[in-house]
DNA sequence: TTGAAAGCGCTAACAG
DNA sequence: CTGTTAGCGCTTTCAA
């Protein structure tokens, strides 16, 4: 008791709600109702408490908070990876979209392995997050039993519906591929390779694969194993990929690759044989980050809806976190960016 | 009390520690130890425990466990950016090493914004983390002064101690920019260029001119205020900075730029001019992103010990937060990587 | 409009 | 080695 009436000259301490009350003069229970703005508080009373806030710099404890509220205000999102900025534009969106709301957002990395996803899921539930928000919509039925064990709220970015019974929220990759492909047909071109990001835990690299092989199909022609190279999304890869497809007689014409990083090794291996882009060899990429545009010739490319996947993320999750319906899925367009990477085949026929 | 003997009957509801000890017929306080390994607990018991936390699929409340340790087992991290790849390996790193402790990351962005670097520093604290890492060591008192009235630990990544009393953990861009400059000098270029970030918020930026000016001038040359363009970091601004400088007569032979995206610009740039790089052009970069060998032709730049930092500021962090003892600053070394962007300008003379 | 008091789930003395 | 118990700081009935 003796203990409790003087921890106010424990001037280091962190104040609490208690301290708050005490020099407001008010319980902690109009404390915290004055801040929530849950039930009616007099005006006096708000001020008071205002200004003992202010006084004592307090802040919420946090743990107390959640123990209360059994909330974190905490979202979790795992991406890939972030060392390239595929996911940057749309976790940023998703971040501020959040942050409106007072809600914090924790990003976790898979580096593209199924395990590892599973695990920051683990942990990001162990941490208490109110949602999560993951990409793609295909993994194993544990990844989702976790979450479903828990009641919490999730999304998948960068898919489309698919036959997934889950809330998507991103684009048809597939239909996306398959613009790609057909408006580099009808440039000319006829041999076509593609290098894709490893399809084997991967839906989007493996349904714009799917989408390059059916627009050839449809075509007449035929995307055939050996004109398909699937390796890591890193710059030397897709170099050591395109070398592969250039090395075949006769070579490629056009090459599709399955992101802009894939796309830039591309362009970095056709220098290297002393090819010509869009001359000698056409390279598109995929997603138009800034690096389609830093490199030359600048990357013809499929622009993806990053911000307003993240933003879309961010309210859906919210809504669903406040009120607890599911809400629909939600599919956005893309857009071929034409640039000076593809080239005119039968224009050049012509000169 | 009726209400309380048939909980388990809830089978929707998340698992306490209540229903584990139940469950294993031992007390709370036995399956706290048992599972935190704190105090001696016999195998058999930790046996049960384990099992009955398997059986009913649980995991630590986070809350309660904030709470009852004063902990979060949080660190928030605050970068600038998270759009282009400059700190992504860094956090990458600092995420992997607190992650083997059970530490999760927080990573917040500033958009090189003091107040919204403030502001985020407010975030994090209000969630309790347990320690803080940021970028540079040059911002408003009032911002440490946050930290300190909290008393959370917190390093900063990316500078030399400086006169900062504060935990450093980085490098010494003023030297590294030295070394740059003396090369360049050491290739026969006397018209040098230099393009920064925005030095008003940003020790690296100004701390790299002041080494580029400081080499300059030790070599009876000076950088002139006309020599030297800031603006943003970004492909569009670097390429619109280079053309500024390359409008001069005569025109620079050299550019600094104060990193590889703004280097990737000023290549752009060049390009657009019908400049040859190094041939009419040398340009240098800063930070050693992926970027850097991405461009043609690809960039000399400097290497910066972007996963170390990450690493150290990891592992310094986990050692405060548990003795409580501050460790002391840590400067690492940088490395000049030669690239073909810089041309050798006496040799081409000899040409 | 406000206060008293009962938890939220967990950990850490303290006893045994 | 294990159980009892007292909080950690906050929110939320329930009364007044």
């Amino acid at each position: 008791m003796a203990h409790k009436s003087t921890p106010a000259s424990d001037s280091r301490r962190v104040p609490t709600i208690e301290d708050v009350a005490r020099l407001a003069g008010v319980s902690t229970a109009t404390v915290s109702r004055s801040l929530n703005a849950t039930g009616r508080v007099r005006e006096a009373t708000r001020k008071a408490v205002e200004s003992a806030v202010r006084e004592l710099g307090y802040t919420p404890n946090f743990g107390g908070q959640a123990l209360a509220l059994n909330r974190t205000n905490t979202v979790g999102a795992i991406i890939p990876t972030m060392e390239n900025a595929i996911f940057a534009r749309a976790i940023q969106a998703l971040q501020e979209t959040l942050a409106a709301q007072k809600v914090t957002l924790l990003v976790a990395t898979s580096q593209y392995l199924p395990e590892r996803e599973e695990e920051q899921i683990r942990a990001l539930l162990a941490r208490g997050v109110d949602g999560v928000v993951l990409i793609g919509n295909r993994r194993a039925s544990s990844a989702y039993a976790l979450l479903n064990a828990r009641g919490v709220p999730f999304v998948l970015l960068w898919s489309a519906p698919d036959s997934s019974p889950f809330v998507t929220i991103g684009f048809d990759n597939s239909a996306a591929a398959i613009d790609v492909t057909t408006r580099i047909l009808k440039k000319g071109h006829r041999r076509i390779g593609m290098i894709s990001g490893l399809t084997a835990h991967n839906d989007r690299a493996d349904d714009r694969v799917r989408g390059v092989s059916k627009a050839l199909t449809d075509n007449g022609l035929e995307l055939a194993p050996q004109d398909l190279v699937e390796c890591r999304y890193s710059l030397a890869e897709g170099e050591a990929a395109a070398m592969q497809l250039l090395q075949r007689q006769p070579r490629p014409t056009a090459i599709i690759c399955g992101n802009d990083v894939l796309a830039a090794g591309a362009l970095r291996a056709a220098r290297a044989l002393g090819l010509v882009v869009p001359g000698d060899l056409s390279v598109v990429g995929f997603d138009d980050i800034e690096l389609a545009t830093a490199v030359f010739p600048p990357l013809a490319t499929v622009r993806v809806p990053h911000r307003r996947m993240g933003v879309a993320a961010g309210e859906y999750l919210l809504r669903w976190i406040v009120d607890g319906k599911r809400p629909p899925s939600l599919t956005l367009p893309t857009e071929f960016i034409e640039r000076a990477s593809l080239g005119n085949l039968c224009d050049e026929a012509a000169d």
